[in-house]
DNA sequence: CTTTACTCTATAGTAACTATAGATAGTAAT
DNA sequence: ATTACTATCTATAGTTACTATAGAGTAAAG
């Protein structure tokens, strides 16, 4: 199997492929005469898994590190676990803070409806400000204090 | 005013009040004899400015555009508002895409308490394949489609 | 006068790719 | 055999918004 071909099966970009390979989270794969980079189905089981993991949202290095334990699976895995804990505790607070900042577009975009020029805009005015909502939402409070 | 009391004063770093300067954000101010940095009010407005856009999640281009508006405020600022929207819209798409995410990542938490080696983890095992709710909900049906 | 803190410039590194240029290989049609 | 087209190769630079580092000059305090 060729570079393109995985690339279909897998719906990884062929330069994501080699990216991959570079970072060594893939193992240089065998070549063929015209020095073609040959996979095997290990190399596309591999594959698949870095993708998963990166739909899971993890980084780079927390995969080479969930890969090296698959290559030597002998110890134990509760760190595996923790892991995904810190992800999801992760993606709660950037749910949490867009949240917080879809209320502050939306109280931005009420200033103006549009049709005036800089001077007279609200939503240019308010940029020069904080939002309103600073002084009573909690996260912008603390926010506040933290400076 | 020097950079490192306007940095103090704003609560942005002195390197990127250098870096914000370098990309055109803010002009090249004034130098003191020694070289040094000297700013006014006005550069302490623009730069709150460009702060509180950056805490709306905009980027560096988008606030280059809003700053030359401000400059030159004559043309009607509809295209604010829209921006603002566009916004709204994005961080929407951000917050259900992490949603999801979470789901994922909590269904793959659950098949795995610890305790186990590489071979015998639910968590491990599950990263090969995609998750188990990817055939019912929505959001991974349209993905797979996709494909 | 020395120490300390601040500032300067220039360069490189971060994350995870993406884009580009120029060369080579393989395949299909003429 | 020639042409055209596609896929592949390598190497390098660009993306975003900073951050870190090195090495040197300036200012203020003791």
């Amino acid at each position: 199997m060729k570079i393109g071909e995985l690339a279909k099966r897998t719906g990884c970009k062929v330069v994501t492929i080699r990216f991959y390979e570079k970072e060594g989270l893939l193992a240089a794969p065998e070549r063929s005469g015209g020095n073609y980079r040959v996979y095997s189905l290990e190399d596309w089981e591999r594959l698949e898994f870095i993708m998963h993991c990166r739909k899971h949202g993890m980084k780079l290095g927390e995969i080479r590190k969930l890969l090296a334990f698959r290559d030597h699976p002998r110890s134990d895995c509760t760190w595996v676990g923790e892991l995904i804990d810190e992800h999801i505790a992760n993606v709660d607070e950037q749910i949490k803070s867009l949240e917080h900042l879809k209320l502050h577009l939306e109280q931005l975009r009420r200033r103006c409806a549009g049709g005036q020029d800089g001077e007279n805009c609200g939503i240019m005015a308010s940029l020069k400000h904080k939002g309103e909502c600073c002084a009573s939402c909690p996260r912008c409070v603390v926010e506040t204090i933290g400076e």
